[in-house]
DNA sequence: CACATAATGTTAGTTTTACTTACATATTGA
DNA sequence: TCAATATGTAAGTAAAACTAACATTATGTG
C-alpha cells in the first residue's frame, strides 16, 4: 500500500530546484509557470512543509527541498537515460518490408525518393521477394502480397485490385490462333527473373501447361520485362493493373485472366498489436500515395 | 523541450515488470487492473514497441521492456527512499507549542490525554511561559495565546471568550470594604508561579496598583491556586472561564474584571503558509474538543 | 475433458488531476 | 519611479487516469 506525492508534482519540483526559477523550469516541461507553481504548492501540502520559497526574481529551495530535489535529479536522470536510448534503439531499426518484385519494380520504385524525402530518417531494409517469407520468424514489419486477402492471424488492409493478365503484343498473334490456355505454348515466354510465378503456377498447371518445360523463354528483370512484352519478345503474366493503360491504348492484348472467383489484389499485411512508428509513417505514406492516384 | 511517456505509465511499468502480474501490480499501485493495463498499453504506443506480452497467468517483459523495467526500478527506488526519508523527519519532528500556564493547566491537561489516545504518533513539545516567544525564531508551530485577536503577520483563530478577573472567597470579603481596584492591596495575593501577570500588569498599574511591591503574596502553581483562592487564601487573577463556574455557584466572588472595551479571548496564533500534518491534526482535535463542550 | 479459477483485454463513462488564462502581487535594476 | 521580470492565485477547461462491467484467455483439477 503506497501514499505518494503525484509524480508530476516531483518532476516538477526538481526541474525547479535545478533551475531555481518557475518560469524556466515550466518552459522546460512545456507548462506555464502557473502549473508549475501549483504542482510544487500541492507537493508542499502534500509533505507538510515548505520546500521553496521565493527568493528575489526566482526560488530557492529549503535545505530538506534541496536535499530531495537532488535525489529527485539523480532518479530523473536514470529515468531519462533509459527512456531516451529505448526510444533511439526503438526508431534505429530499419523498417523491414517485403513485397513481391513486380510491386517494386512497378510500383514502389518510381514512388520511394518522394517516401524518402519526405521522412528521411525512417531506413528501410526492401526484400523484394516473391517467396512468401514468414513475417513473424523472419521479424519483418510489413508484406506487401497478391492474393485474396486471407491472411489469418494478421492485420490485413486491401491496397488495390488486381488479377494475373497473360498479355502479348498484337503483333505477335499474327497468323497464331490462341482459344485455349493450352495454346499459349504456341509462342515464347518472357519471365521476371525475380518472379517464380508460385501465385499463378497451379493455374497453369490446370490447363496442363508445365511452365518449367516451356522451352523459349527470356527471363528480364523489373520494366525490362513489360517493355520485351510490348516489343513482342513473347508473351508473359503480369498483375492486370501494370498493363490494364497497354491493353486500353492497344499496345497489348490479354489472352487470359487468372481469376479464380474471388477478388484478388494487392495487400498490406503485418502483424497485430502495437504498430511501430516507422511503419505506421510507411503505412501512412502508401495510403495517401494510393488516395492520390 | 521534452517529449516523454507519462510517469505514471512507467511507474505502472516498473510494478508490472516486477511483480509480472498485472494484478498484483494494480494492488500494489492501489489501483485496479484495467487501469495498469492501459498504461501499458499507452507506454507501449508511446515507444511503438511491444514491452510485455501476456504469459499463461501473468505477463513477461520483452527484453527492452526488462532492460527498462530495471533502469526504471533503480530510479523509483530512489524517489520512494528520498520521499520516504523526507516524510520521516517531517513526522518525527515533534509538535512545538507555546502557551500561558493558565490554559494549560485549566483546560490543555484535563484534555491531553485523549489528544495522545487519538494520536499516539505526534509527539508534543509544549511550552507553558506567559512569555510570548518568537513563534518564527523560535520556530514554534503554535501559540494559544490570550489577547484581542492581533497578531499581525500571524494566522489568528479565536478559541473562545475570556478576559481577566479579580477574584476572591466571599468570606475573605467579610469586614472588608473593596470598592476601588486600588482597595485589593487590603488582601493578601494568590499568584500562579508560572504566570507573570504581563497581560494585566498594566491595568494594576493604570489604577496605581504596584504588583511587585505587593507583600502578601503565595505562590501557587495550576489548579492549586484556584484551589487557594476558594479556599480564603487571597485575591487573584484568573482567566474569566476558569471561574465562570465557581462565580455562579458563589464559592467565588467576582471583584473587578480587566476588560479593555476590547473584546479578549484565547486565540489559537500560527504562521502563514503551509500547516505541518501535526499541526493541523492538533488544531483540527483542538477545535473538536470545543465543539464537544 | 469440462469446469472452476485466475488471470488479462477492452470499452464506455466518470472522476481526478493537470493545465491555461487572466489578473494580482512582488522584486529588481535602469 | 517605471519597465521588466518574476511569482501567486483563482476560475474554468482540457487531459489523463481510473472504475465498473463484461469478454476473453490460460491453467490446473476432479
Amino acid at each position: 500500500m503506497r501514499d505518494f506525492p503525484s509524480l508530476s508534482s516531483l518532476r516538477a519540483f526538481e526541474a525547479v530546484v535545478r533551475h531555481k526559477n518557475l518560469s524556466h523550469a515550466a518552459k522546460e516541461l512545456n507548462v506555464t509557470h502557473a502549473a508549475v507553481a501549483q504542482q510544487i504548492k500541492r507537493l508542499e501540502e502534500w509533505f507538510g512543509i515548505t520546500l521553496s520559497r521565493r527568493e528575489g526574481r526566482g526560488v530557492a529551495p529549503t535545505e530538506a527541498g534541496q536535499q530531495l530535489g537532488i535525489e529527485l535529479s539523480k532518479s530523473f536522470d536514470i529515468i531519462d537515460d533509459a527512456v531516451k536510448e529505448l526510444k533511439i534503439t526503438t526508431d534505429a531499426q530499419p523498417l523491414r518490408v517485403t513485397m513481391t518484385p513486380t510491386f517494386v519494380n512497378f510500383w514502389l520504385m518510381p514512388r520511394l525518393g518522394d517516401f524518402r524525402e519526405k521522412h528521411p530518417d525512417i531506413e528501410i531494409l526492401l526484400n523484394a521477394n516473391s517467396v512468401v517469407v514468414d513475417l513473424r520468424r523472419e521479424d519483418y514489419d510489413l508484406a506487401i502480397r497478391f492474393g485474396n486477402g486471407s491472411w489469418p492471424g494478421f492485420e490485413v488492409e486491401k491496397l488495390m485490385r488486381s488479377y494475373a493478365s497473360i498479355v502479348v503484343a498484337p503483333k505477335l498473334l499474327e497468323g497464331v490462333s490462341i482459344k485455349d490456355p493450352s495454346d499459349i505454348t504456341k509462342l515464347p515466354w518472357v519471365c521476371d527473373i525475380d518472379d517464380h510465378h508460385s501465385e499463378w503456377n497451379h493455374w497453369l498447371k490446370h490447363h496442363g501447361i508445365e511452365f518449367a518445360k516451356h522451352k523459349a523463354k527470356i527471363h528480364l528483370s523489373g520494366y525490362l520485362t513489360r517493355d520485351a512484352i510490348r516489343d513482342g519478345q513473347g508473351i508473359g503474366i503480369l498483375p492486370s493493373n501494370w498493363v490494364s493503360e497497354d491493353i486500353k491504348e492497344g499496345r497489348l492484348v490479354e489472352l487470359f485472366s487468372l481469376t479464380s472467383g474471388e477478388e484478388t489484389g494487392y495487400h498490406l499485411v503485418y502483424k497485430h498489436g502495437i504498430v511501430p512508428h516507422h511503419l505506421s509513417a510507411f503505412l501512412k505514406w502508401i495510403r495517401s500515395q494510393k488516395a492520390a492516384e
